[in-house]
DNA sequence: TCTGGGGTCCTAACGCAA
DNA sequence: TCTGTTGCGTTAGGACCC
């Protein structure tokens, strides 16, 4: 008997919570109930994070500008938002997933992979485990949730778009609920659907399917796969044409570690000279560097992100040999690729990012990881202690421990070349 | 109309070292 | 000893997701 080839059948649940934040709101404050409610930034430059039901009937969606919101609702009740308060209350949900299943995959606060196969026993069929997900959310958070159930992970992610109720104009229509894809019938559900309603097709893929007359699921399925690997890409070409005969090996992972950690801002007014840019940046650093040191991990590659007046994006990043978790040496790190920068023309967002994550070697911070007080209350102090942690880690680690990797060479493995070792 | 903030993954160019 | 090949890490950018 050959193993290898006998395909096991598995129940995914996509779980995915009913307009996430407005519902954490509504649960705080029940006189909001029934009311158009928007959650998201307030300034000229805020965006909508998530909208009522009541809100959406207006045309308001999420990633609209706040500004339009208010113009198409302005009798909303608009919301600034609060995220540690939504991450509390995910950690609640997500505890009630795993009462269900151990392998439990977020995709967000608001939404999750369950694997349900071994649990199918307990619960009956993917559907009744569905029903249970959802008793047991309402039951114990107050929150309600749409699933989809599938063989895979991006069906099931698909039938709880079916599952979600609907905003129209007349109201709130009822969703299913649980909305399943059933096996054998995968074709018969995915062909029909928008070529759009694939993960992984935005608006640039969208306008290349489309100047190949792709127009639907099922159109994609048919296509010749290489053609599409030479307009696609190796990666997303050989991806895309998978999903469009419903096969999606992907694993429910539920210990997947954070690749990276970063904070960005967009500012009210244009940034135009580098003090203030300087400033910023010791900001932002401080707080990428708590919570790297909160989760246990430091950065061998510390990034820039910078967007300008005119939109225009790029990134600066610089990789070191020992893992980095203050912000004095993650400043320390970004201030040459500042430098770089051309801010006459003004810049509207910077951004910190903390890459290649690992243990750090040194657990040294000079600000007060318990209150939060730190760079942000006093730069000048931040900015001299930055200098002499960077000496310290000097005076600890050598000066390979600072310097950007593209001067310390890169190191082959012994053995790795293609003929073998180096000593035969 | 006017475009946030948190991420993931992929690709390509380039330099270095075996 | 020199040179071309190859693999790998870094860097930058882009597309996409919620």
């Amino acid at each position: 008997m050959n193993d290898a080839v006998v395909a096991r059948r598995r129940t995914i649940l996509h779980v995915d919570m009913d307009m996430f934040f407005v519902a954490v709101e509504l649960r705080r404050n029940p006189d909001l109930v029934g009311k158009p409610v928007v959650v998201g930034g307030d300034g000229a430059r805020g965006v909508v994070a998530a909208a009522s039901y009541e809100a959406r009937r207006f045309g308001v969606f999420s990633a609209m500008p706040s500004v339009r919101a208010k113009r198409l609702c302005p009798h909303a009740v608009f919301l600034p938002g609060d995220h540690d308060l939504y991450s509390r209350v995910s950690d609640e949900v997500f505890e009630v997933f795993r009462t269900i299943t151990p392998l439990v995959e977020g995709l967000s606060l608001d939404e999750a992979f369950l694997d349900v196969t071994g649990a199918l026993r307990l619960f009956g069929d993917g559907v009744a485990t569905g029903h249970e997900v959802r008793r047991r959310v309402k039951q114990l958070t107050n929150l309600s949730c749409s699933v989809g159930v599938a063989s895979n992970k991006f069906l099931a992610k698909l039938a709880s778009v079916e599952a979600k109720p609907r905003a129209t104009r007349n109201g709130v229509e009822p969703g299913h609920e649980v909305f399943e894809v059933k096996p054998n019938h995968e074709l018969e559900f995915l062909h029909p659907l928008p070529v759009e309603s694939l993960w992984g097709v935005g608006p640039v893929t969208l306008e290349k399917l489309s100047a190949l007359s792709i127009k639907t699921v099922g159109d994609l399925a048919t296509f010749n796969a290489r053609v599409l690997v030479n307009v696609l890409g190796d990666a997303l070409g050989r991806h895309l044409h998978e999903l469009a005969h419903g096969r999606d090996d992907r694993e429910v992972e539920p210990d997947r570690e954070a690749k990276s950690i970063g904070h960005e801002e967009t500012f009210s007014e244009d940034i135009k000279d580098l003090d203030t840019a300087h400033d910023q940046v010791v900001r932002l650093a401080d707080a990428v560097a708590a919570r790297c040191r909160n989760s246990g991990v430091g950065a061998r590659t510390i990034s820039l992100k910078v967007k300008f007046a005119d939109f225009k994006l790029i990134t600066r990043s610089v990789s070191v040999e020992s893992p980095v978790s203050t912000a004095q040496a993650m400043v320390h790190l970004i201030e040459p690729l500042l430098a770089r920068i051309d801010f006459t023309a003004g810049v509207r967002l910077l951004g910190v990012s903390a890459r290649s994550l690992s243990e750090p070697e040194l657990q040294m911070s000079l600000f007060d990881d318990a209150t939060g007080e730190g760079a942000a209350n006093d730069l000048d102090a931040a900015w001299s202690t930055t200098t002499r942690a960077i000496d310290d880690i000097r005076e600890k680690f050598g000066d390979s421990a600072i310097k950007p990797v593209s001067s310390l060479g890169k190191k082959r493995q012994p053995g790795s070349s293609k003929w073998g070792p180096s000593d035969i």
